[in-house]
Formats: structure tokens, C-alpha cells, sequence
RNA sequence: GAGGGCGUAGCUCAGCUAGGUAGAGCAGCGGCCUUUUAAGCCGUCGGUCCUGGGUUCGAUUCCCGGCGCCCUCACCA
């Protein structure tokens, strides 16, 4: 947007969702009246014109304004960008760059840096991608609570609210998996969710303290049919929205086309960290934890601290999508035992660009077996890990009815869509970030 | 939670380790201008220099505390 205001003709470039274009406003063409009105447009009101298109002498396409109302002033200036082509290089001056007042006025943000509007575009489109590929194969889309009497499904702190008519504590939900999953029980074959879901941790780039997820239940499945999933339905949506399997995130050129290498998490720490932690006792973890300087904490157990080593050693150089998999059972109480080794879940992350975007495992559907793995988070629990899991009755009871056999999965959607639009910062992806609170 | 950086006009920034209570461009306002495109020219308005304290004759500038934002690390998706 911009205004070139002459005597008794103006040039000005109106925008809307989709475009811009020129418009050439004459005194002998719209009168004295609109004339006037027009000279005391600033930049940011809302107007309508009328009239037939021609093009300029320097070859842009103008519309010569017949009619022109106004449609809404505003009373607060909006930043102006001005930008200069050079060279086919667009130099922006005087840019609305401000991080707080981009996150916190967001509607400026969109309305003057207009490429901000397109990578939310772009959200909207992957969210829309990966529905069609979804309802495609034949999965319902469900709606579980977000308030929950018990927390589940995910180690995290939760956000704690209160119900009056109740009387009684609920929490805003870390993850749908538990109710998911008595879907299962209740005989849908297939069933997935997409919507927020609340943690009550730190906030960084990649972190939201609401955020969204896709989670994914398929009876009758097991973790390899969903790595199989989860590498097509990722390129079919980078195919979909951008056109390409080969991405650039952040400097780094990323092929998503499947299939992705399976690389079994005690191997890939071997491979980046040199040592073979499959076997050793906690003494011997926290010991090899220490020479590689991975900081841990005392109450941690073998998972946690195997867990640490990889986040430390490992994260970093998984540039290229890899299914990381073969988990260790205490990391991962409601995945199903390998099975081939009963230390082990059937568990995968993917990860792409060094970060993980999901997690997925062939579910435990033994109620013995979860009863028991709850009763060791609740150990956790009492030995100091504030996120330890919970147990759930009800959940135990409908595992009792039996649950098929059934592949879950759950998709950082934000992070999904900072890669597949470049952006670095979660907060680049969410319209409305968490912040403190203005002060007045 | 720890470390680092930043906070000056509506926007982008300068001034600040040579302390004398602020400046540019754009925007705004008033003029001139019938093919401009970062339009131009003339004039003009605009600031608790984040906040509270300290040092000083005097602080935007130096020191300390606070608040906010960003980055890195830690926790997690």
C-alpha cells in the first residue's frame, strides 16, 4: 500500500487478501468531492473504487478511478513498509520488525507483512492436506475432552483449572491418547484427532504451552504399517501444498521421499556418541552420562537417562527424515513390548531437521502389562519426576474389554509446519503465541 | 530456572566510555504539484529517551534493582 498524492491527479496501490494493484485517481475523473476525500486517505483505510483498467506509461496495470467511496478510516496509522525493486531485488525500508509488537498485534503483523498472512495460508493448507489424506483411507475424526479429571497419555506437567458446579479439579489435557484409545476399544478401526493440547512447561521455538497435535489410532496395525504412513502422508502433503519432496529448512536441504532409513535408537547412539548403552545398569549409565557431560539427575531411571544421552548426542545430526525406533520399555509406558525383546517398545520418532515432529508406537493393549508400567511411573512419581504419568483407572477397565491390537500416533503439527514453511520460531506458526501479559 | 543481548517519536534507527535533559528518514498535519511507484519540493507537529533508585551541580548517557522482549542452554512435542 502506498499513496502518491498530487494536485489534481494521484497514484496509490489498494490491496486486498489476494493482491495489489494501482489505482489513478483523477480530480477531472472523480470530482472535487471524492477528490478531497481521497487527499485525506492515509494508509490503512478501507475503500472502494470503480473504473476501467488501463495501463501506464511505465507499464503497470491501473485502474483509472470513476468512482471511489470510502469504505472505513481508520483513527490509528499503521506501520508503513516501503519496498523498492533493484536489480529485481525487493529492499524493504522502515519494516515492521518488531518481534513483541509482530506477536502481540498480530493483525498488523498480517496486514503489513504480507508474507506472514501466506505461511499462515500455508498452515491452513497442510492442516487441510493431511484431513484429506486421513479421511482418504477412511479414519473419523473425533472430538475427545480437553478437560480431564485425570491426566494422560504423555509425560508433561498439565495446566490445572477447576469446575464449580462440580466441585472438583480438572486438567486441561496433555494428549488425547487415552481417550482415543478407548475408541478403540469401542470398535472404530480407525479414529484420529486434531486440536490443541496444554503443557505446562517452558516456552522456547519450538515450545507453545498450547499447541496442536494430530493424533492417530489404527486397529489392527502395528508401528511398521505406521512408519509407512507417516513417510507418505508427510510427502503427499509437502507434495500437495508445496509442490516438492525437497525442502529447504533453514539452510538445510531436506528430501522427504519415502521411504525413510529405520534406525533403531541404540544404534543411532552408538553411531553419533561411539558407545553401545544397550545392557548397562543405571551406575553404568549415569558413569558413561558424565564422560560424554550429558547432565542428568539422581532420580532419573536407565530410560530417562538413555533418553538424555540421545537428546544430547544424537538430535542434532538427524538432518535427513529418519524413523528413530525401538525404544526402551521404561521410557514408554503405553507402548507395546517388542517383539522380538521384551526391554524394548515398539516405538518410533520421526525426525527431520535434527527435531522430533511424532511419536508413535504399537499400543500396549495388555491391561496387566499397563497396569504394571503404570505402577512404575507412579514409583517415578514418588521418587521426585513431577512428570511422571498418572494411572487411570478407567482406562485400565477398558483396556480390561479388550483393545485390539492398534498402531497411535501423534504429529507436533506446529513443528510440521515450521518445516514445511521454513519458519524457526513456533511463535511464526501460531497467530497468537503465549506472552506475558501486556503492561499498561 | 541459568547465561548473553536489547528496550530512544506511530515505524525503522542514530546519539550514549569524552554526562550539559534529544536527532534523521518515513508516517501525521498545512501548502505546491494531472503518469507516479521508497513520488518530489516547502513548512510544521510529535518524545515520562521501559521503570525505580543511586552517583553528580546536572543522567537518555555511568552504577544498582525491577519489568518486558529476543537468543543460547536446561525440560518437553
Amino acid at each position: 500500500m502506498a499513496i502518491r498524492k498530487m494536485g489534481k491527479a494521484s497514484f496509490a496501490h489498494i490491496m486486498d487478501a489476494t493482491a495489489r494493484i494501482q489505482i489513478y485517481v483523477r480530480l477531472d475523473q472523480v470530482g472535487e468531492d471524492a477528490y478531497a476525500v481521497f487527499k485525506l486517505l492515509d494508509i490503512g483505510d478501507i475503500i472502494g473504487v470503480e473504473g476501467e483498467v488501463m495501463t501506464t506509461k511505465t507499464g503497470e496495470i491501473t485502474i483509472v478511478v470513476a468512482r471511489l467511496e470510502l469504505l472505513t478510516k481508520n483513527l490509528r496509522p499503521l506501520p508503513i513498509v516501503k519496498e523498492k525493486e533493484e536489480d529485481g531485488q525487493k529492499i524493504t525500508y522502515d519494516a515492521f520488525a518488531d518481534t513483541e509488537a509482530r506477536y502481540r498485534q498480530r493483525y498488523v503483523d498480517l496486514v503489513v507483512n504480507r508474507a506472514v498472512m501466506d505461511v499462515f495460508r500455508k498452515r491452513s493448507q497442510i492442516i487441510s492436506a493431511m484431513r484429506d489424506y486421513l479421511d482418504g483411507r477412511g479414519y473419523l475424526e473425533v472430538e475427545t475432552p480437553v478437560l480431564q479429571p485425570i491426566y494422560g497419555g504423555a509425560t508433561a506437567r498439565p495446566f490445572i483449572t477447576h469446575h464449580n458446579a462440580l466441585d472438583m479439579r480438572l486438567y486441561m489435557r496433555i494428549a488425547d491418547e487415552l481417550y482415543l484409545k478407548r475408541l478403540i476399544v469401542g470398535g472404530y478401526d480407525g479414529v484420529y484427532e486434531i486440536s490443541k493440547d496444554f503443557r505446562n512447561e517452558g516456552i522456547d521455538r519450538t515450545h507453545n504451552p498450547e499447541f496442536t497435535m494430530m493424533e492417530l489410532y489404527v486397529a489392527y496395525k502395528d508401528y511398521n504399517f505406521m512408519m509407512q504412513l507417516v513417510e507418505e502422508m508427510v510427502n503427499v502433503i509437502a507434495q500437495k501444498v508445496l509442490g516438492t519432496s525437497r525442502i529447504t529448512y533453514q539452510g538445510s536441504e531436506i528430501d522427504l521421499t519415502p521411504p525413510w532409513p529405520r534406525l533403531p535408537l541404540f544404534a543411532a547412539i552408538e553411531k553419533y556418541a561411539g558407545i553401545n548403552l544397550y545392557g548397562m545398569a543405571v551406575d553404568e549409565l549415569k558413569a558413561t552420562a558424565k564422560e560424554l557431560h550429558v547432565e542428568i539427575e539422581d532420580f532419573w531411571g536407565a530410560g530417562k537417562i538413555i533418553d538424555e544421552i540421545f537428546a544430547n548426542k544424537v538430535e542434532a545430526h538427524l538432518i535427513q527424515p529418519v524413523f528413530i525406533c525401538d525404544y526402551p520399555v521404561e521410557l514408554s509406558p503405553l507402548a507395546k513390548r517388542h517383539r522380538e525383546n521384551p526391554k524394548l517398545v515398539e516405538r518410533f520418532e520421526p525426525y527431520i531437521a535434527g527435531r522430533e515432529i511424532g511419536n508413535a508406537f504399537s499400543e500396549l493393549n495388555d491391561p496387566l502389562d499397563q497396569r504394571d508400567r503404570f505402577d512404575s511411573q507412579m514409583k517415578l512419581k514418588e521418587a521426585g519426576d513431577e512428570e511422571a504419568q498418572v494411572l487411570d483407572d478407567d482406562f485400565l477397565r477398558a483396556l480390561e474389554y479388550g483393545m485390539p491390537p492398534t498402531a497411535g500416533l501423534g504429529m507436533g503439527i506446529d513443528r510440521l509446519i515450521m518445516l514445511l514453511t521454513d519458519q524457526a520460531s513456533i511463535r511464526d506458526v501460531i497467530f497468537f503465541p503465549t506472552m506475558r501479559p501486556e503492561k499498561q
